[in-house]
DNA sequence: AAAAAAT
């Protein structure tokens, strides 16, 4: 549960771990890497910093070049030298070089950190992480948004700078990370906690609905996870925690943290409550332009990664429309599509709640098992619904936009919009139509993305997604099974 | 419209 301590998760995690077959080999491989860096380590000449046993990534720049700078606290733009990604990098200090590193060993970090970083598979950093990571070690901390799509490690990235800061020998929050949802919290813990399980003091604590503690206490966990309006009664009306203790904070899917209609009120007076010198860290697949322009101006002096608007989309996953005249017509196309989707997993979006457990509920009447996610769930159901769905147990997940953002299920190879998403106006939401896509397509896989349009209305929203993101969505027969066998496969 | 709180 939730509860749970650090400890006792990675027990767990431990004795899952060793019912897998392949076990020997990864611990192989995990103990050779980490040899080789320690080795290389001692035999390297020492910086005061690595006698005292703390491993930092080298300056940027030198202390002079950065007290000048600082005057003119002013973003210089810079080209980064990237021929496959066109993203622009806005560096806080221009005079600094242009960092990006190809290998985690580069990084310099702690040990244990290097460990757990390959002890989660990853070899090498991707794009994002190549050039997020010197920028979010640099000494002294600087302040970061990042946009990168979806699946492209984001949070691996921030994950692996939290720990980087973490002391874990103080007993105390230093690392805030708010989530937009209960279900995407406790997926971003679980990366934390396996990162970080080589540091044996650590110690995570979830913030999220359901998770009572006892008054009067503050806690001792080194990192904490949640959701906005819980973590702002944890530093706040219980204080739990004490928010001017906090080195690192995170917004995970920043653009809906700090939007209007988003999170921005309880997000935004967390911010307030943190010190000044925060290294405050932004990251997400989306930055609608108001966004941005106000993400600009609550994060000071931030170095910038921002995707060009043709470089947004993943050109992995495929994208396809099924034109219905009506909800039970849409219906019916579903029904004849759910051979195909079930191959692998599939995540049904609806608009409201109340379609979704309308729509789980006649897919179940007509035979097809499928689960269903909303809101309107208690926390231990949803927490138990997306275990089922993660371990395969579930093929389908009916769902609303609670699972858009975030969610990573590597076995995700359809997404269907059963409404397209639109914002309160009725305005189409791009934003979350790129998101809802990005469930599929992990990690360079590839994916298919079902719209199903039941309208002139709904059309000419689809319309509006095409134009905004310059992208060819391409009409699907559904009684063309297949044909449709085809593009799941 | 959904999500987010020990209120």
């Amino acid at each position: 549960m939730a509860t749970d301590s650090w400890a006792l998760a990675v027990d767990e995690q431990e004795a899952a771990v060793k019912s897998m077959t392949n076990l020997q080999i990864k611990e192989e491989k995990v103990k050779a890497d980490t040899n080789g860096i320690i080795k290389t380590s001692t035999t390297a000449e020492k910086t005061d910093e690595e006698e005292k046993g703390n491993y930092f990534w080298m300056p940027l720049a030198r202390d002079e070049d950065r007290a000048a700078q600082s005057l003119l606290n002013k973003l210089i733009r810079s080209n980064l030298v990237d021929n496959t990604n066109q993203v622009e990098v806005l560096q806080r200090d221009p005079n600094s070089p242009l960092y990006s590193v190809k290998s985690f060993e580069e990084l310099r970090l702690k040990p244990q950190l290097l460990q757990g970083v390959y002890a989660m598979g990853f070899n090498r950093p991707s794009k994002i992480q190549e050039n997020a990571l010197p920028m979010m070690l640099a000494e002294p901390p600087q302040n970061l948004i990042a946009q990168s799509q979806s699946g492209t490690g984001k949070t691996a990235a921030f994950v692996l700078a939290m720990l980087s800061r973490v002391e874990p020998s103080d007993r105390y929050p230093q690392c805030l990370c708010l989530s937009p949802t209960y279900e995407l919290a406790l997926q971003t813990g679980k990366v934390i906690e396996q990162m970080g399980k080589f540091y044996p003091e650590l110690k995570l604590a979830y913030a999220v609905r359901g998770n009572k503690l006892e008054r009067g206490q503050k806690i001792s966990e080194q990192i904490v996870i949640g959701t906005p309006g819980t973590v702002l009664d944890w530093c706040s009306k219980l204080k739990f925690i004490d928010p001017k203790k906090i080195k690192v904070f995170v917004l995970d899917e920043a653009d809906v943290m700090i939007a209007t209609q988003g999170h921005q009120d309880q997000s935004i007076r967390i911010q307030r409550m943190l010190p000044r010198n925060c290294q405050m860290l932004l990251f997400s697949a989306t930055f609608e332009d108001s966004v941005w322009k106000f993400a600009q101006k609550v994060v000071p002096d931030p170095n910038v990664i921002k995707l060009k608007r043709e470089e947004e989309t993943l050109d992995t996953i495929k994208q396809y429309y099924v034109l219905c005249s009506s909800r039970d017509e849409k219906f019916q196309a579903l029904c004849n599509l759910y051979g195909a989707i079930t191959i692998a997993q599939a995540m049904i979006f609806c608009h409201t709640r109340k379609t979704a457990s309308w729509l789980a509920a006649e897919l179940s009447k007509e035979g097809h098992q499928v689960a269903l996610l909303s809101g309107e769930m208690m926390v231990e159901q949803r927490a138990a619904v997306i275990e089922r769905f993660r371990e395969g147990k579930e093929k389908v997940l009916v769902t609303t936009n609670v699972c858009a953002r975030g969610i990573d299920v590597e076995q995700v190879s359809v997404v269907i919009n059963f409404d397209l998403p639109v914002d309160k106006d009725g305005n189409p939401d791009n934003e979350t139509y790129l998101h809802r896509i990005g469930r599929t397509g992990r990690f360079g896989k590839r994916g298919l993305a079902v719209n199903m349009v039941d309208s002139k209305h709904s059309m000419n929203i689809l319309n509006r997604i095409q134009e905004h993101f310059n992208k060819k969505i391409e009409r699907l027969d559904t009684d063309d099974l297949d044909e449709i066998e085809k593009i799941a496969n």
